[in-house]
DNA sequence: GCCAACGTTGGC
DNA sequence: GCCAACGTTGGC
């Protein structure tokens, strides 16, 4: 039966020197692989088409550059030779007007409770919906 | 380049 | 099951 399950917002960081916010957007779309973490797997396996995801660039200019979407929901990730593990598909939607940086939010009272500064190291976190607005706002 | 924080591994 | 050692991530 139909229902309407709420959207989730989520965020996805990648070093840059890995895989930039201009290669995902010459791409037009990529496998969200190498998840090797059991938090980051969760979040992964409850993302859902169609959900918008902010793409972050961790350690050079720490910033969130541009908006996603989840085109497929989690499946095995090809690239584990062993263990459990997940991966999504993401296509990119638009670039930021400008990049929205880490010392950025770090600053705003409001986003305060983002997994990003208080878990430094998770690399696929939930977004409220209000801090996903407000992200979008400042850039 | 350094280092703190965190996650994982392995000895006991 | 605990904890020390180690490796990795990521901010600065």
């Amino acid at each position: 039966m139909a229902h309407h399950d709420s959207l989730n917002y989520w965020l996805v960081k990648q070093e840059p020197s890995t895989y930039c916010w201009d290669t995902f957007l010459k791409e037009g779309e990529t496998e969200w692989t190498g998840v090797r973490n059991f938090q980051a797997r969760k979040n992964l396996r409850a993302m859902q088409a169609g959900e918008q995801v902010l793409f972050y660039h961790s350690v050079i200019r720490p910033s969130v550059m541009g908006v996603a979407l989840v085109v497929t929901s989690a499946y095995p990730d090809p690239t584990a030779t062993e263990g459990d593990w997940s991966a999504v598909i993401l296509k990119p939607v638009y670039t930021l007007r400008r990049p929205v940086t880490l010392a950025e939010i770090k600053a705003d009272l409001d986003l305060q409770d983002m997994a990003l500064i208080k878990q430094s190291r998770l690399s696929v976190m939930s977004v409220t919906k209000q801090e996903f607005s407000k992200i979008l706002a400042k850039a």
